[in-house]
DNA sequence: AACGTTAGCAACCGCTTTATC
DNA sequence: TGATAAAGCGGTTGCTAACGT
């Protein structure tokens, strides 16, 4: 077997990225000396322009590599060690949402890199899933064969799938709402509530926190809103159309606001809209549901609307409501409302 | 003990997106 | 507005350690 020091010494003279064509770099596992020299100076200086930070710290790697040090393992806020039960959930929650997008899976998971949920995940999640006899990537249910072949010794799954049905058009991203995916969605219970972080002060004051509605009322051309409040509860009505037919009106906004808002708790929420041939949702019981650590159960999904365990997610996880952007300027309005 | 296989993970590659001029 | 550089991202590679035979 080819040692480390084997390999980095034939990869040291070539020459590295396209980017640091210029001069020899070193390529290969980092050394303790190297991680030292980078975390000094990034530590000093913060790294500014990456393509400078090895000249300037003393390395001989290619700016992309520090960078890419820094980020996955060297940047003092990572968490380490083995992934939770609860990030395990997130991971396979978002995925199936989003897919592949490494990225926005870990920005859900605090101390946690891309780099890492995806290898959690080729590594461990993938194969359980397939135990289960669920597609990763769709999360449907595989056919038999797929499912016979699948490596038998993965580990059990810390969690239950209940049901396999219901599919929704839905956008999961405001950033790409060109972005329509055909939701494939088991019920998957979390198998608890993600905890709730205090207040960010720095989140969107333009965002609506969907699950901490107090009092607010509107009115506009297309569409009606209004929410009232009890001494207690809050209800909300947010006209909808179809979700097969507007997807749109649900969405998460950035990401990075999951899990910002927390949960508190709300009694009802209603869903309606004015065209006949819509549908008008109730949603009852959702606390319950919610503050034993569970989505909204099958019984309450209502398959006409198209309301779905994607969306009682969002809800039960203290996620945005995104309004249309026929309802979005009211929501501004509220929203600045609320701020005075 | 030796060898082969596998899992986990760090690092790299190359493409895409974003920022800057 | 287009060119270029920098940063971001997902896929892939290949190493090490652990495990099995």
């Amino acid at each position: 077997m080819v040692s480390c020091d084997d390999m980095q010494e034939g990869l040291e003279n070539k020459t590295g990225h396209q980017c640091c064509s210029k001069r020899k770099v070193k390529r290969g596992l980092w050394s303790p000396d190297e991680d030292e020299k980078l975390v000094k100076y990034i530590t000093t200086h913060g790294h500014g322009s990456w393509s400078s930070v090895p000249k300037l710290a003393g390395l001989q790697r290619c700016g992309k590599s520090c960078r890419l040090r820094w980020i996955n393992y060297l940047r003092p806020d990572l968490k380490r060690g083995s992934f939770t039960a609860l990030e395990e959930s997130i991971i396979v929650e978002v995925h199936r949402m989003l897919g592949n997008r490494w990225a926005q899976i870990a920005k859900h998971l605090p101390g946690r890199t891309d780099n890492e949920v995806k290898n959690f995940w080729n590594s461990c999640i993938k194969k359980k899933l397939i135990a289960q006899g669920l597609d990763p990537k769709t999360h449907n249910l595989l056919s038999n064969n797929y499912k016979h072949n699948s490596n038998s010794n993965a580990c059990k799954l810390s969690y239950q799938y209940s049901n396999q049905q219901t599919t929704s058009t839905f956008i999961v991203d405001s950033q790409i709402n060109d972005i329509t995916k055909d939701m494939k969605a088991p019920l998957l219970p979390f198998s608890t509530i993600p905890p709730v972080p205090d207040t960010n002060p720095s989140y969107p004051p333009l965002l609506h926190k969907f699950s901490s509605i107090s009092t607010f009322e509107y009115q506009n051309p297309n569409t009606q809103a209004f929410l009232e409040s009890g001494s207690n509860s809050s209800i909300g009505s947010v006209p909808v159309s179809s979700f097969t037919s507007r997807p749109s009106e649900f969405s998460m906004l950035d990401e990075s606001c999951m899990w910002v808002g927390g949960y508190e708790p709300i009694q009802s929420i209603k869903l309606e809209n004015e065209q006949p041939e819509q549908h008008v949702l109730e949603i009852e019981k959702i606390n319950e549901l919610i503050s034993v650590g569970q989505n909204m159960d099958a019984s309450f999904e209502t398959s006409t609307f198209g309301f779905d365990f994607v969306d009682s997610t969002l809800l039960a996880c203290g996620m945005y409501y995104n309004p249309s952007p026929i309802v979005q300027p009211a929501w501004n309005s509220w929203a600045l409302q609320e701020k005075k």
